[in-house]
DNA sequence: AATTGTATACCTACATGTAGATAGATGTCA
DNA sequence: TGACATCTATCTACATGTAGGTATACAATT
């Protein structure tokens, strides 16, 4: 019974980790002192640390894209659902230096095992895709106007949410991610 | 004679391995092995890694303010200096997965050492400040229209910019960092 | 001109700690 | 009893340095 307890410990504790510090700036023994097993008590639950990274994508990408199925079934117009968009990532980076799992991990691409380089791709490309979409309503329903197609403004806003991150941290200004990523939504209004 | 050379071939190669790897995912052993000395020599020019770091990021900065300045003395219209902006930052990410070191080093912001990530912040800074005035101009000039301040959009720029790239090695086609760059430049003209 | 001093740029060898991983023992509960 | 979860103990490899020595060059001293 303490099984799944201590997987879901292991999983909270290396995300935040990963999100804090990157892919190749923590260790089983991190996260060991924190969850208050042995390290070799994680090599049980996660034989490498590419399962373990695999795991924790996955994870992610499982919330990401329940939250982001909830925001479409509102209903609310394009840009209300951009703005949702950027709220969840708001939520994500909490105020403790995280960022995105996804950005992370997207930094430290060549070095990690093909495994979970391959899920970040994935989750990437996912979210790309559920931009795209809204772009495409916003369009047609003519609440955002923009120059490119649907996809190139897809990955660019995407692009400006992940580059935000990046830089709001170095600055130590969590704060201005808000400002930013909103100010793009507003950019894009008719 | 030989020092300036072995300094030189130090920083070259330590900065390709920070911009493929991070800070975390290189070793004085990785730069010994492609610079042909020991690490204990490495360890003579630059006392610790921090030292390195600093340097590292001191003279990335220094080549980089040299070319914007360039680029704003060749005294073309402001979409015309952003696209020097965003052909400067496609040849530093060459083909071979480097990205950006400021941005590679932001993603290990919380993991640097304080005097490097001190670096990172102000090299960040000067890219932000020399684009705010490119936005003015373009705006007073009737070049540019943007809803934000010069400021805003200027970080955002930045953002982009930085993300871009993240996210075109990620896909692996750093050709896209292009397009999307180009594009953001285009959908600001007038 | 030969000798000594001094700085540079290396080197070998080692110290200390950590990372990722494994083998095998122990406890615990249905 | 047996499966599951965790432990202790250990391994190999590597990271970041430090200690101390060597080779070379270029002065200044005699």
């Amino acid at each position: 019974m303490e099984e799944k307890d201590t997987v879901q410990n292991i999983l909270d504790s290396a995300q935040a980790l990963v999100q804090r510090r990157g892919y190749n700036a923590f260790s089983y023994k991190d996260v060991s002192l924190e969850v208050g097993v042995r390290g070799a008590s994680i090599h049980y639950h996660f034989p490498t640390k590419a399962d373990l990274g695999v795991a924790l994508v996955r994870r992610y990408r499982n919330y990401v894209e329940v939250q982001l199925k909830r925001i479409r079934e509102q209903g609310g117009d394009a840009p209300e659902q951009l703005r949702q968009f950027v709220k969840l990532y708001q939520s994500v980076v909490t105020e403790d230096g995280r960022l995105c799992l996804n950005c992370m991990l997207a930094a430290d691409f060549p070095t990690l095992p093909e495994s979970v380089a391959a899920e970040v791709r994935y989750s990437l490309e996912c979210n790309a895709v559920w931009l795209e979409r809204v772009f495409a309503q916003g369009s047609a329903e003519g609440t955002l106007q923009f120059r490119r197609s649907a996809s190139e403004e897809a990955h660019a806003f995407l692009a400006g949410i992940e580059g935000g991150m990046l830089l709001a941290r170095a600055y130590g200004t969590p704060r201005a991610f808000e400002t930013l990523a909103l100010g793009a939504v507003m950019a894009l209004e008719v």
